[in-house]
DNA sequence: GATAATTGTTATGGACCATATCAAATATCG
DNA sequence: CGATATTTGATATGGTCCATAACAATTATC
């Protein structure tokens, strides 16, 4: 650890940027400082949404679910019936994106497309028993491993007013 | 508006999926029931910043910037003369996929890659005047008319308040 | 009954993300 | 010192998600 090319290290004056700091001779690593990026809400609030997904998808490892095709099992469970077009406008999915996506849960035998008799262009959607089951065993994943340490880190109260003020965004905005 | 075909509606039995609703001769499309769907934090979360991009990117419509881009340009004037490992590394991006965004802010003139004196290895990252001047306006644009829609919306507490759980969540869960 | 609209689907391209790999430069250690 | 390992920026590549155009089958409209 010798003390060599110690000739930089303060000349902190603007006019020579090719610098940089050295980290090797001298202390840590120097943590970049995020300034007003930390009030900027879209930002924290995309960081926010990754760590939320990413501790989704080890929740959900065992049973392999994604958040959009859990989020799809739930609707599809509440109403049962409805056609494609439906259900992946509801969810923000457009519907060329939403056959692949169901063509993995009817290949998994979560759901099932059923032609309708009414209308024979469309395909009326319907959870099977075992995708039922396994939505069953989901929610209790999401509740006891997921939702339950928000609770924790937020608090009941803290995490209902989260959910409004997100609510409020993503309906008002 | 004949009247024809209204033998179906309210079969609302199970044994009988392949009805669906009939709109056309009937009321409205009736919206789906979103059911455990609004209480799901990483629903709602991933909504909520789907809508807050949307707008930002509309603000900043005159000057051409991404949240991705805005947020370097926010790094960089806070921390000069940082490589490109660093900033990106904050950021959350990785090196590869560094380049060709700072490909594109550097064939803006908005900032410069300046081959650093100390490690011949790495790149100083700067903003140019331009790029100072662009930031400048932006962070005018995104207050006016960004935030200032949350502040209407949420209240200016509330707002803080989000802010302070959402950065709970993107560093401690 | 001719025309328009809808539904599910395919094809396709773009944006973003992740990994492996490389050359140049530097660090490490015998 | 010199061989080896590490770091930096970069390229190539593949995956996933998102968006648009287009199509056949079916239904609605006039």
């Amino acid at each position: 650890m010798t003390v060599s090319k110690t000739a930089e290290k303060s000349s902190e004056k603007p006019g020579d940027a090719t610098k940089g700091r050295k980290d090797a001779a001298e202390g840590l690593p120097e943590a970049l400082q995020l300034g007003e990026l930390s009030e900027q809400l879209g930002y924290v609030l995309k960081r926010a949404q990754l760590k939320v997904f990413e501790n989704f998808l080890r929740c959900m490892a065992s049973l392999q679910l994604t958040p959009a095709q859990f989020s799809v099992l739930l609707l599809v469970e509440k109403n049962p019936g409805r056609n494609q077009t439906e259900v992946a406008s509801t969810l923000g999915i457009l519907r060329p994106n939403f056959v692949a996506l169901l063509d993995n849960l009817e290949s998994r035998d979560l759901c099932a497309r059923i032609r309708s008799t009414n209308d024979r262009r469309s395909h009326i959607l319907v959870l099977t028993d075992k995708g039922k089951a396994v939505l069953t065993r989901a929610k209790k994943l999401v509740a006891t491993k997921h939702e339950s340490r928000l609770n924790e880190l937020l608090g009941q109260a803290n995490r209902e007013a989260l959910l409004e003020m997100l609510s409020k965004i993503a309906n008002e905005f």
